[in-house]
DNA sequence: CTGAAAGCGCTTACAG
DNA sequence: CTGAAAGCGCTTACAG
């Protein structure tokens, strides 16, 4: 049950305890002990299958070799698979991840950041929620090395990852041009999220490059809070309310699948009454006929960088800022092929 | 930087270490600390923020009130929806989560089970591998707490939580015969794990039941290794092989995603040319055209069972077994609609 | 009713 | 080339 310690392996070494800790910390050279005690030390530790106590070593120096994770909601599609490969790749660094969901609340947020303060994890990724400047800031002013994930925090500079959100919807409202619809909706939600404005300000501004503007009422903007039923309806009488729409582009993953479900419930078919756009990928985007366009996310790379800039804090703990932008990617699929028809949508 | 300690607040307040350790642990009644003493150390620890270091209190105690959440895939659907109950029900009880995905590989799983051990973590919840069993009797036999998810392990009597697999695959086999489908085919994995083997017995039972038997031909086992591209050419021939096929059935939901692929692929019209259930639920088969009938895992309940126990075995560590099976539900969509014609499938 | 002291398992500045 | 000792921040058996 109890584990071996520094203090078995010095003691049948024959050795202090200091000795054994240079050389299992790879200290030997610079602390200059011979050779011999070395290789006797190394092996002692195998054969006993020591394992440093982690509680013990970080209450020395600081460090718990863990990172926190704190997402929007760790049931998505997107999250979870970013929570994946984070996973995966903080593993190589010999770091584990605690993890918790804001499901975009404030408070909610605060909290994990409490209680991850006080688990003294190392570093941390956030999806931040509007609001936590004052949280961030704090962070920063700790110097605790940080990364923001999905979405910045416009008045407080800091490291962060995420996807050019204007560029992705600026490609997709461009395309549904370029396709030739002429009546095109936006549905988003009412949140002051950075990535949300950008996406709606990316889509307007590529609206106004090709057209005379874009009347407000072709914008919905549902609340966060609303539940799956009070969404659709609101989506269902958004449509409706548009004569002769023929293009709607949702801003995000969830949304998209709320407005399939709309759409279908009002019995108009995708790609034929209805040409169709969502932010993010997902299965149900790919496999559903017609397949739905979307503006893919490059999730392992977001993932990725999300982990190399933060092991590179942890490291260097540099005063340089890194702000990774990756482009989207606009999927090209049956929901947007021209329609042909005259016939109105509503 | 620094936290304040209970160092600090026994100098403030005038006392010793230990009388600001009994008060905050809430033993000042059974230590009989004064009413006085007691009121001004708890205003001052408010006062001043004071946060346990949590490192120095498991160094001491043993307990880290941290768990660890080993699953297949953190980022299956199943396994995203677990881990985020998982996440807030265990923050209730004060623990933080550290989680890994096996990828069903026996060395991710014995790599995960090592680290975790290593960090100390007070309890388990574990999606086994097949042949982890050495492991978790190691587990067991230095009386972790721990429960199992999903899957169990025949050879060993422990905790676990898991739906009812036999019966959810036998009342979907039922059903499809209820809706006079006549060839009716199944795709599984080829693993050995247990949970799929109780879902192919399942379906197999139920074909018993009410059919003179089941022809080896009709089913088919896919590799776990295989990539999605494999498995798709594989669902695709095997599909092609059977003539008059009208029914198909997979036993979890990311064969049936690559189940609507390979239909899909084949030109064939899921509820009109063949009937289609899959275990688990998932959105693209709730909003697919047709609904794809599946077997639903009550997710939330599994979560929170499994939380229960493990909390009931993290307090009590009594010697008491808790095996949990719940029941999965039949949801009824329209991929398993009775077909009229007499056309085949193939 | 309260406190001095030991100890959890490490790391590291200091000394020789 | 190696070791004794202090200390990270707690908890708890023991003593009074």
């Amino acid at each position: 049950m109890k584990g071996v310690s520094i203090k078995d392996i010095a003691k049948q070494a024959g050795v202090s305890p200091t000795t054994v800790s240079f050389v299992l910390n790879g200290k030997a050279k610079e602390k200059r002990i011979s050779e011999g005690v070395s290789k006797k030390i190394l092996k002692l530790a195998t054969k006993l299958k020591y394992k440093p106590n982690q509680l013990a070593r970080g209450l020395r120096t600081g460090k718990t070799k863990t990172i926190g994770l704190i997402v929007e909601d760790i049931a998505n599609h997107f999250f979870a698979n970013v929570a994946k490969i984070v996973e995966e790749e903080a593993d190589k660094y010999g770091y584990k991840v605690l993890y918790g969901s804001t499901e975009d609340n404030l408070q909610k947020a605060k909290g994990l950041l409490e209680v991850l303060e006080y688990r003294q994890v190392d570093g941390y990724i956030i999806t931040p929620t509007v609001n936590l400047d004052k949280d961030i800031e704090a962070l920063k002013h700790a110097r605790k090395p940080m990364v923001l994930l999905d979405r910045y925090l416009p008045n407080i500079p800091t490291n962060y990852v995420m996807v050019n959100n204007f560029q992705g919807a600026y490609d997709a409202a461009e395309y549904l041009m370029q396709q030739g619809f002429e009546k095109i909706a936006v549905v988003t939600i009412t949140s002051e999220q950075i990535q949300m404005k950008e996406r709606l300000d990316g889509f307007l501004a590529a609206m106004k490059a090709h057209r005379s503007g874009f009347p407000r009422k072709m914008l919905k903007k549902l609340s966060f809070a609303a539940t799956k039923e009070e969404a659709i309806e609101e989506i269902k009488a958004f449509i409706t309310s548009i004569p002769n729409l023929d293009a709607i582009f949702f801003t995000t993953n969830y949304l998209g699948i709320y407005g399939i479900e709309s759409v279908k419930d009002l019995g108009l078919q995708i790609g034929e009454d209805i040409a169709f756009i969502s932010f993010d990928d997902h299965d149900l985007f790919r496999l559903y006929s017609p397949g739905i366009t979307c503006v893919e996310q490059p999730i392992h790379d977001i993932a990725r960088n999300v982990i190399q800039v933060l092991m590179n804090e942890l490291n260097n703990n540099t005063n340089q800022i890194n702000q990774v932008v990756l482009p989207a990617t606009l999927v090209k699929r049956g929901s947007c092929s021209k329609r042909l028809s005259g016939k109105s949508a509503s």
